[in-house]
DNA sequence: CCTATGTGAACGAGCGCTCAATCATACTTT
DNA sequence: AAAGTATGATTGAGCGCTCGTTCACATAGG
């Protein structure tokens, strides 16, 4: 009766956990479960965090840990996507009010400049630990990061031909929103070389002027 | 008598293998081991890849890789330096015959994404695999990842003023290298997104502009 | 008393690494 | 040339240990 649990392929698709009941519990003890997680990975390490040490984070017996969360590749599921969501949250709200300008752009870029300065750890994080999932989850972890780009990519679009900004080609419009992401990037990776001659503030500056420079 | 093998941390700074007498037989065994154990290392990842696995690989027993290697974590540092070399050495053949010139500028650019589009699996190791060795050598192969950006820096600074080259402030020659590093990684880590719009040969060319715009 | 939830000892697969034993080859001795 | 010896190189079974996961049982709430 229970051996239909047996196989490792998990049917579903991302986050299946096992037999509590009351849904809303589940929901917040799983987000607690998360949080505590991504601290324990952006200091040890994927490997070198054990599930007793996330269930001990968390509060929990590692017994109650897989009561809500099916295995420890699960959760690294689960932490991608909402670091994911975290930074893509963030990108989105810093842009909630452009409408196509220079000075606008600038501000974009800065914005998100300052996102991957406080989500440098997680950024890293990512990096280092997407190559552990499946490679079917792996997939689903590219899309949301080139999701971030994206969204560069729309903004841009809804810029091009605007106020003062010229039409743009579509290629040009990819490359520059790809450049801006992995800029940003750069930031988080290099931060402790960089810090010693720039500011974030006149990185972003520099670089905003760098990536303008391609389009106009 | 044998106690004072005893303890891990070992004396020497990063290579110190055992006990056969014959150096050249060492060197000649141990590049190949590091050559099996890249591939391994590039298609399994650094944790599913066993010692058993590198032993058969390389075509020796385990016994014997255990020789002219002392641990798994030395195998790991010999393999990222042996990248850097590799990866830095292209670099600087292809920088060789370089004199200040906007032509120049744009080959050298083309020329040092071509390496990072040949060795784009080499670059995504790197990026997975520092994490796993111990603080001390992370910093030196840190050291290594800013000495490639520091060629591209000094190639600048030489470019500076002559020519057709204005002079360049220190802060934005700097800040060039890193883009120019970054951007080439750029290819390695999103090459199968990025080809379905560019070449390698168009995406050079574009950024190339890109960074050139910068400086003029 | 029954259901929902929590617990942590026990399990066992898998890992890096060691070391006593064996083999291969060169050198000596008679 | 044959037998003896010394030494470097190779082997792989197995040790010690870690870690993800499970499950028989405990506790709480209604």
């Amino acid at each position: 009766m229970t051996k239909d649990r047996k196989n490792k392929q998990r049917v579903a698709d991302p986050e299946v956990p096992t037999q509590i009941k009351n849904p809303d519990l589940v929901r917040e003890r799983r987000r607690h479960i998360i949080d505590s997680t991504v601290t324990l990975f952006i200091t040890h390490g994927y490997h070198k965090t054990t599930t007793r040490m996330i269930a001990k984070a968390a509060g929990f017996s590692i017994g109650s840990l897989y009561e809500y969360v099916s295995s420890k590749e699960d959760l690294l599921y689960l932490v991608c996507k909402t670091i994911h969501e975290e930074v893509q949250k963030a990108v989105e709200d810093a842009l909630a009010d452009s409408t196509g300008d220079k000075a606008v752009l600038a501000r974009v870029i800065r914005r998100y400049f300052t996102v991957c300065d406080n989500m440098a750890d997680h950024i890293l994080l990512m990096y280092q630990v997407t190559q552990f999932l499946p490679k079917k989850w792996q997939k689903r972890v590219l899309t949301n990061e080139l999701n971030i780009t994206d969204i560069f990519i729309t903004t841009l679009n809804q810029m091009s031909g605007k106020s003062s900004f010229p039409v743009l080609e579509d290629n040009i419009v990819n490359l520059v929103g790809h450049n801006i992401s992995v800029l940003g990037q750069m930031w988080a990776f290099r931060r402790w070389h960089l810090q010693k001659q720039f500011t974030l503030d006149q990185y972003a500056a520099i670089q905003t002027d760098f990536i303008l420079g391609l389009i106009f």
